[in-house]
DNA sequence: GTGCGTGCAAAGACTTTGCACGTAC
DNA sequence: GTACGTGCAAAGTCTTTGCACGCAC
């Protein structure tokens, strides 16, 4: 099942741009707190990221990032999106049989994937009610939400 | 992330039981529209995972069918987990970044797990109100629901 | 300067596949 | 009797790791 880069989230430009900064601040912060360093490396590949702007394999990015010119290796690629979840910047999204997938996660703790089996595409949904369901199951329970990943499955309209 | 045996929807001897005539028909009926074979491995392996009862992966499937005295290679478990899975007796539930976990699907067209990211407990959970979410979310695009999984992440108590 | 980071290649973990023999129908 | 199934081992895929060199702080 490949990824089709439809997504329904995208952002323009600008709005790519204005979250450059801060993404970083937030990045360079994380590192310096756990002693790590803000190397070019890992700088360039948050920026590719946020780029990319959608749900993306760690091999994906790395073909992006080829295509634009950066030199980095694989195993630094999979480092820095160890770190990049660490950091909550990115959010591992769904699993196929496969591989990993991520996107940016920007503040939300969860994640809602229309997944269209007929086809292969992908698109991401807000479902803010999930959130109220979410709370109040684990409210019932006495846990602490830390996040969520829904994945719907669907065929497009006929049965 | 270890698996805990720990299972908030286990059944009774009898329950189990109960479940496992009618469970073969199905797969026995959908292997016959295949043209394919009803096996005593593929008989086995059902039978032991129902009488697992709860989450399972391939490789735990297959010890526990080495304890039970059962002969079967990974290959043929592998094969098998993926006819039941076509034949919706069995549904794929939860990926973590290292192995495919599985769970009886019994009718069911969905899957809820509460993830327990201190601990690495899952259990079960069921929310109505999602399947009339998911619902809504799927008629307003006019798409066709085919089932969902949900994983809520946790942590116990407190902050 | 030192310790963390990087690239490379090798190793690891899970899953799939090719092949010869076996068996359900 | 034939086509599908099985076991074994090898191959595949994605991901991680060991090591020597290099760079951020």
């Amino acid at each position: 099942m490949a990824l089709e880069p439809i997504q329904s989230n995208s952002m323009s430009q600008s709005e790519r741009d204005a979250l450059i900064e801060p993404l970083c601040a937030v990045f360079r912060r994380t590192l310096k707190e756990e002693g790590l360093k803000y190397t070019p490396e890992r700088a360039a590949i948050l920026d590719t990221i946020i780029e990319i702007d959608g749900l993306f394999e760690a091999d994906t990015l790395l073909e992006t990032m080829k295509s634009r010119g950066h030199r980095v290796s694989k195993a630094t690629v999979y480092r820095t999106l160890k770190l990049l979840e660490q950091s909550r910047i990115i959010q591992q999204v769904l699993f196929d049989r496969d591989q990993s997938h991520y996107q940016l996660s920007m503040g939300k703790r969860g994640s809602t994937l229309i997944i269209h089996v007929d086809t292969g595409d992908v698109e991401s949904a807000e479902i803010p009610e999930l959130i109220v369901l979410r709370d109040k199951l684990c409210a019932e329970r006495g846990l602490k939400p830390e996040g969520h990943r829904l994945q719907i499955y669907v065929t497009s309209s006929e049965s």
